[in-house]
DNA sequence: GAGTTTGAAACT
DNA sequence: CAGTTTCAAACTC
């Protein structure tokens, strides 16, 4: 017992320290080393002697990253919650590799959580970047990526939260406070408790280990899960809400609040948190494919655990603490908490199911089930969609973290979101918080949260993930992209309908087929016969979309950048056009109009009004007589683009960020001139018709007529301008902040000149700005 | 709705 | 890379 009382002080010990943690104090680099010491210590080691469970060495799971060689994916594209199913699994098994490596073991000796959703989270928020280690110093990066993003992944709710609850409702005191591990708290109150708490300190999580497993088995009943893990629960809140940082600034105003508001931080944590994987046992219920998705290890106990956190959550509905459920108290920091966490399980066809839980469910939550919505409905994959006159029910496609990390902190972007979504999806009850500055930023983050389609596909398996990343494959890379792009025509065409063919050869697995080339299922308002593009062929479609790929990286990515910045060769009055869009990889066409021509066409006698491959573009239209209304169109146009380059300014310029509302998008809407029946040239239908991927992501055509906002078109730039640059296989991490350069786009002549046009500059400013506003994945050097 | 035109995709 | 064929969308009637 003499053992278990040091134990128990040690146990407080850690809990002060991680709650100074959590509390994002100096402190926290400094742990480490006295965990260190702790953990090597005569009296730890006595009090392993006397506990049951076996003290494995902890496991640096820094290093884990440090070994995961990771492709050198542009910061742009990091996204903290790229976590998907798929590349969760792939990370995993960097994990099982890394784990056989003699210095995985933590030289720290901290109580880290080996915890494969840990590293499947951290990996991807520092997804590929170099500077990960570099943005934290080096206890920071310990305890980063020792702290774990429970509620993100299956696997870390099967093992950890449960043993969490185990603590909380399980200890002999019955206490009904959920202490959700909270060994600061526990520890001092009762040795019973304690005694529970120490699977936390010293429990053995190696993986594979027999007595771990043994122990989690007997205290879980999770045999099937083998990796076991010990994790210092304070240390794992304290570094969630780090984490959370890198997901999004959001996410940490979140967590923080979530602590700085709460006595007892971690209590409030492990509440909301329990909140959260409440709702994800609700998702992951609602769909079966989850399991397949996720870690095979997770479905085995996922019932038992379900039930856990069942009685959990019972026991914690219970608790009269107002601390407990940081919704009722701040539901912001709730829902930024929830966003943060929730990244998977995501069932897109399960949102009727999900809608109604909305409905039902209370109003303190009702922001983050909407958000929740819209990230599954975002997530979904190739998921076949009824078009038409419901235009909400258009299943928008999922979007990648790239998102996110395009376009994080980017006030604009957050507000482009939040109009498109609101104008594309109906949510009951869901409408203020829509509308609100904040929703916008959940939406955004929702997006960024959700797993790109790629990764999310289970049926993807052929696809080395794991190698892609590590060797910074370029296919991996034009998967990423794709996603960007799928999110960039996602935008577009957000507010129209859903595509829909007519092929009749093609069988629609070819990119003349619209629905495939944007990356969509066909749907029954296609009239498409003997169609592949379905759900239904769901292997075939991905089969022949990696095949068009390995073809052509390109494929699906934009053919027509719209945008001033699209045309570097062409004179800034081109650029100025009200169809400044272009080919980006050149046409063919003889007779082209509204997408303007670059150099690269190789139209014979461009007339293009919009732009001619010769560069001289508007000038003809400016020459040509026009019609009062195609002129007065244009005029109005130049307005708007003066508006929005003044807006662009604005951005350019954060300091001087204006409060960003979705009204300033609103401003900068262009109305691109379409001469007949209003109906865009024909080829201009194209801009939006590749794209998209199968992400499955469903998303309207390409909304031509719809006033691009500047967002759109930044996103668009990106893309457009990146994709060779990703492709290529010398780029370096930081490669992708620098530039991702717009100018060095392959349309762009030498001789552009660069910077030079006021409205390119102010959208390549724009871009700049944004990217680097992603604190944590910005390289500060 | 059939036929034509058009331009991109696919193929050679 | 260029030329040709195939294809589907847009357009015309």
């Amino acid at each position: 017992m003499w053992g278990w009382v040091i134990a128990i002080i040690f146990g407080g010990v850690l809990c002060g320290v991680a709650s100074s943690l959590a509390m994002d104090t100096p402190e926290k680099t400094q742990i480490t080393t006295p965990l260190s010491k702790f953990e090597d210590s005569p009296v730890f080691n006595y009090i392993n002697s006397l506990s049951p469970i076996k003290p494995v060495k902890s496991i640096n799971i820094a290093q884990t990253f440090h070994s995961l060689s990771f492709g050198s994916l542009p910061s742009v594209f990091t996204s903290p919650h790229i976590s998907s199913h798929k590349e969760t699994r792939f990370l995993k098994r960097h994990n099982y590799s890394d784990l056989s490596k003699p210095d995985f073991s933590s030289e720290n000796g901290n109580d880290i959580c080996k915890d494969e959703g840990v590293v499947v989270d951290v990996a991807q928020l520092y997804e590929n970047s170099a500077e990960l280690q570099e943005n934290f110093d080096p206890g920071v990066s310990i305890e980063e990526s020792s702290s774990v993003e429970p509620p993100s992944e299956d696997l870390k709710f099967a093992i950890e939260l449960p043993q969490t609850l185990k603590c909380d409702c399980g200890s002999p005191d019955s206490d009904p406070t959920p202490r959700c591990g909270t060994q600061k708290d526990t520890a001092s109150e009762s040795a019973g408790t304690s005694a529970s708490l120490v699977p936390f300190v010293n429990k053995a999580s190696h993986e594979g280990s027999p007595e771990g497993q043994v122990h989690l088995a007997g205290l879980y009943k999770i045999e099937s899960k083998q990796e076991a893990t010990e994790c210092d629960w304070e240390s794992l809140i304290s570094d969630a809400a780090d984490l959370l940082i890198f997901n999004s600034p959001i996410d940490a105003e979140g967590f923080k609040e979530l602590f700085q508001r709460s006595p007892n931080p971690v209590v409030g944590f492990c509440t909301s948190f329990n909140e959260v994987h409440k709702m994800q046992i609700i998702n992951t219920n609602g769909s079966g494919e989850q399991n397949e998705m996720g870690d095979p290890s997770t479905q085995s106990g996922e019932t038992i655990e379900q039930t856990q956190m069942d009685t959990a959550q019972e026991n914690l509905v219970a608790n009269e603490d107002p601390n407990k459920y940081m919704i009722g108290n701040d539901s912001k920091a709730v829902s930024n908490l929830h966003r943060g966490m929730r990244r998977r399980c995501l069932d897109f066809e399960k949102i009727g199911a999900r809608r109604k839980n909305i409905e039902d469910g209370s109003s303190s939550s009702s922001v983050f089930v909407q958000s929740d919505e819209i990230t599954t409905s975002k997530n979904t994959q190739l998921v076949p969609v009824k078009l038409g006159s419901d235009s909400s029910r258009c299943i928008l496609p999922g979007i990648g973290l790239h998102l996110n990390a395009l376009a994080i902190n980017s006030k604009d972007s957050k507000k482009i979101k939040h109009e498109n979504f609101s104008s594309s999806i109906t949510l009951p009850g869901s409408a203020p918080s829509f509308h609100s500055p904040t929703t916008g930023q959940e939406l955004n983050e929702s997006l960024a949260l959700v797993p790109t389609e790629r990764d999310m596909d289970p049926n993807d398996n052929d696809i080395p993930l794991v190698d892609d990343f590590n060797q910074n494959s370029p296919k991996r890379r034009g998967m990423l992209f794709d996603n960007i792009f799928f999110v960039q025509r996602r935008l577009e065409g957000e507010a129209e309908a859903c595509k829909r063919c007519n092929c009749k050869k093609s069988k629609c697995l070819k990119l003349y087929c619209e629905c495939f080339a944007a990356g969509v299922y066909c749907i029954e308002p296609c009239a498409c016969q003997d169609c592949f593009n379905k759900p239904i062929h769901e292997d075939t479609v991905l089969a022949t979309r990696k095949q068009i790929e390995s073809r052509n990286p390109l494929a699906f990515a934009p053919k027509v950048i719209r945008s001033s910045e699209s045309a570097p060769e062409i004179g800034d009055e081109s650029s100025k056009t009200p169809a400044s869009a272009r080919h980006k990889r050149g046409c063919n066409c003889k007779n082209q109009g509204g997408v303007g021509c670059s150099i690269n066409c190789r139209c014979e006698g461009c007339k293009n009004a919009f732009g001619r491959k010769d560069g001289s573009a508007s000038m003809e239209m400016e020459d040509e007589p026009e019609d009062e209304t195609e002129a007065s169109e244009k005029s109005g146009v130049d307005k708007l683009l003066q508006k929005s380059e003044i807006q662009n300014n604005d951005e350019q310029n954060p300091n001087s960020a204006l409060p960003t509302t979705p009204l300033r998008f609103c401003r900068s809407l262009v109305q691109l001139p379409f001469s007949s029946k209003g109906k865009p040239p024909r080829s201009f239908l194209g801009v939006g018709s590749s794209s998209g991927l199968y992400t499955g992501q469903r998303y309207g055509k390409p909304n031509i007529l719809r006033p691009q906002s500047k967002f759109e078109k930044q996103f668009q730039n990106v893309p457009d301008d990146d994709i060779p640059e990703i492709l290529r296989e010398n780029h370096s991490p930081n490669s992708g902040i620098k530039t991702s350069s717009p100018n060095s786009k392959r349309v762009s002549p030498p001789q552009s000149k660069i910077g030079s046009s006021p409205g390119r500059r102010s959208g390549r400013k724009l871009i700049l700005q944004s990217i680097p506003s992603f604190p944590s994945l910005t390289p500060q050097h």
